[in-house]
DNA sequence: AGCACGCCGACT
DNA sequence: GTCGGCGTGCTC
């Protein structure tokens, strides 16, 4: 009888209790099939139960910390092996870093299996040899400096380029695109497989597009949360060759397997979709980080503004900070919110001198007006007592989507039909505010007779527009691309922008307004409206590293993230004390309680980056655990008052939840 | 999560 | 003396 074959198992439960290995016995009968990765069904607890698990590793040893009889392997769900070995640790030390379990990052990081696509991929032959690749040069950029980083698994932050350029036939893309996708053919060139991570699929459009235009489409593979589960799976499957690929996704796509992978390259780490909303809610720049540290790959976090946290990285030195050569400065003109001459440009709310850009700009090509918000009238009061008008049945701010719709609840979508006021039983409506980017299309299309007028927003989603003229009004982050560059940007709602209460609102602005502007056509003026003050400095000279910096020392100063790392704890008051006093970490000091509800409280725990490991996998006697959810929590509206950190009352409930997840099973 | 094991009140 | 309360703990 040959030496035991022994399983050991991440089984998919939910329960944190569950997340380490499991050992079993592998039956004769599966022995020939098993391999570390694969998908298996086990035994757990009362036989009967049976569970989903990945196998990690096979071994002949059971572990020593476990004595008791070992329960077979149940069977073999596929033999494909979908998790590949080098996403089974970047998960587990994804996990570990944001303490949570690593089958929650496993569940993003492998697609649902779907048996017919499989059976495809298994019956068709590999092994093809694809076409060889060229390495381009990563133009302008100092000569060398990123192509050396790409060949030495350096780590680099890189303004991007704010142009436009053409890739094919018709069609635009930003320039930041096309240095993704040198990136990307120096990688492939060498060997490695190159991951390009992007926040949405706008994004996504125009690095497919620069992409197709350097390499062949079998080296490249899309995999994002917007296919359809079998064109995931069949995107999975294609990662698992040995031939290297461009790999491009959203955020989850960092988890893709890629043996030997040549770069992982972020593009605007700062927008919060890369933000994983599933627990352990582990951010793209993160997952990032750990796997260039396991894999050695080269890094590349890309954007027109500078993310605090990739600042921060910067200033430590773990990552270079890589600019254009020649600089590229966008003509941006700071315009104070004057009453324009003209009644209609008025009644737009655009300055006068904004307006005569935008006019004269419109004689030879498109001119985009970003706006904050969609719809019509996004805020409605009563016309008698100007209390704002809510839903009848939810209670639900009222909006109006066009000029001509019935009014609408926000949040629950009922017509607001017979509406009458719950303060003064009023009947009658009125827009409160600057209206929507419908209205200030209506607005704008009066002002400017006789123009094509086009609103791209999250329900008209639109990815691009020819070079005629036109106004594109669009919501921040729904900008089309224009072919050839805008004849002129107009940034309408810059102080509503500025106004909203978050601790990142500054940052955010400011990558909003920069990738606005990077839509520009060379030397086309960009009008920034109403904003004044340090972010508008920022903007006019295009210097958003150098802001990233000032706000990071902010942070500092008044230690919030990514200055330090934060953690919370929500629960019963004993368990959150208990578990506040088991702290490994004297450095961490902990703000709070305060109370989130009868007999709970909620504590923030502030702590530097060298205690995260600890912090991290800290467990109390009562078996809490601590975790980061700087991102998840975004302090927003932050308040230092009475030495405690006062959360928007929206988000409370996030926090609440956040903490007792982590404390459910501390309450045992 | 389930489902066992485990140590104190009212019953044939 | 036993049947059973669900508190505590484990899942290879």
């Amino acid at each position: 009888m040959a030496a035991p074959l022994i399983a050991r198992v991440l089984v998919d439960s939910p329960l944190p209790q569950l997340d380490r290995l499991f050992d079993y016995n592998v039956p004769e009968s599966l022995a020939t099939d098993i391999q570390p990765g694969i998908r298996v069904r086990v035994p757990l607890r009362s036989a009967g139960r049976i569970a989903d698990g990945y196998v990690i590793e096979l071994t002949d040893h059971a572990d020593g910390g476990y004595t008791g009889v070992l329960s077979d392997v149940e069977g073999i769900v596929s033999t494909v092996p979908v998790l590949a070995p080098e996403v089974a640790i970047l998960a587990r030390k994804a996990a570990d870093r944001a303490a949570g379990s690593a089958i929650d990052i496993v569940r993003v990081a492998v697609p649902t299996r779907q048996a017919r696509v499989e059976k495809a991929w298994l019956a068709a032959e590999r092994g093809e040899v694809l076409p060889v690749v060229t390495a381009l040069p990563l133009e302008g950029y100092p000569a060398g400096e990123i192509e050396s980083a790409i060949a030495g698994m350096g780590r680099l932050a890189i303004d991007a380029i704010p142009l436009v350029t053409e890739v094919a036939a018709g069609v635009w893309v930003g320039r930041w695109a096309t240095t993704l996708a040198a990136a990307a053919t120096r990688a492939i060139a060498a060997g490695g497989s190159a991951i390009l991570a992007v926040p949405d699929y706008r994004d996504q459009e125009q690095l497919a597009a620069a992409l197709a235009a350097v390499l062949p489409p079998e080296r490249i593979v899309r995999l994002d949360a917007k296919q359809s589960k079998p064109d995931r799976y069949r995107a999975l499957l294609r990662c698992l060759g040995d031939e290297p690929l461009a790999i491009i996704g959203n955020r989850s796509v960092v988890y893709s397997p890629a043996k030997s992978l040549g770069l992982i390259a972020v593009w605007d780490d700062g927008d919060p979709l890369h933000t994983e909303p599933l627990a352990p809610y582990v951010h793209t720049r993160d997952a990032a980080l750990l796997r260039q540290e396991q894999q050695g790959c080269a890094l590349l976090f890309v954007g027109h503004s500078r993310s605090t946290e990739v600042e921060r990285l910067v200033e430590i030195g773990w990552v270079t900070s890589v600019s254009p050569t020649p600089a590229v400065r966008p003509k941006i003109i700071p315009t104070a919110q004057q009453a324009a001459t003209d009644r209609l440009a008025a009644q737009a709310r655009i300055p006068s001198t904004a307006w005569r850009g935008a006019r004269e700009a419109l004689e030879t090509g498109p001119v985009l007006v970003q706006v904050a918000r969609p719809g019509y009238a996004p805020r409605l009061a009563c016309v008698d007592c100007g209390q704002s008008a809510r839903c009848l049945r939810c209670e639900g701010p009222l909006a109006q989507k066009s000029a001509t719709a019935i009014p609408a609840c926000a949040w629950c979508g009922a017509l607001a039909t017979n509406w009458h006021c719950a303060n003064c039983e009023g009947t009658k409506l009125r827009q409160v505010g600057a209206g929507g980017a419908s209205r200030t299309a209506e607005d704008l299309g009066r002002a400017f007779p006789g123009v094509r007028v086009i609103v791209a927003d999250g329900e008209r989603p639109v990815l691009s527009v020819d070079s005629s003229p036109a106004l594109v009004i669009a919501t921040r982050g729904a900008e089309p691309v224009a072919a050839g560059g805008y004849r002129a940007v107009l940034l309408l709602d810059g102080e509503r922008m500025v106004a909203r209460e978050s601790l990142r609102v500054a940052e955010d602005c400011l990558r909003w307004w920069s990738n606005a502007v990077a839509l520009s056509a060379r030397g086309a003026p960009s009008y920034l409206v109403g904003v004044g003050g340090a972010i508008a400095g920022a903007l006019t000279t295009w210097r958003q590293a150098d802001f990233a910096r000032s706000e990071l020392a902010d942070r500092r100063r008044l230690r919030f993230p990514p200055a330090v790392r934060v953690a919370t704890l929500t629960g019963t008051i004993a368990a959150v004390a208990k578990a506040v006093t088991d702290l490994p970490v004297p450095s961490a000091d902990v703000l709070g309680p305060v109370e989130t509800g009868p007999g709970t409280v909620r504590t923030i725990v502030r702590f530097d980056y060298s205690a995260g490991t600890e912090i991290a996998s800290s467990r109390g006697a009562d078996g809490a655990r601590l975790v980061e959810q700087a991102e998840r929590l975004g302090i927003d509206r932050p308040q230092i008052r009475d030495d405690r950190i006062e959360v928007a009352e929206e988000r409370v409930d996030d926090v609440v939840a956040a903490g007792e997840r982590q404390l459910g099973h501390a309450a045992r």
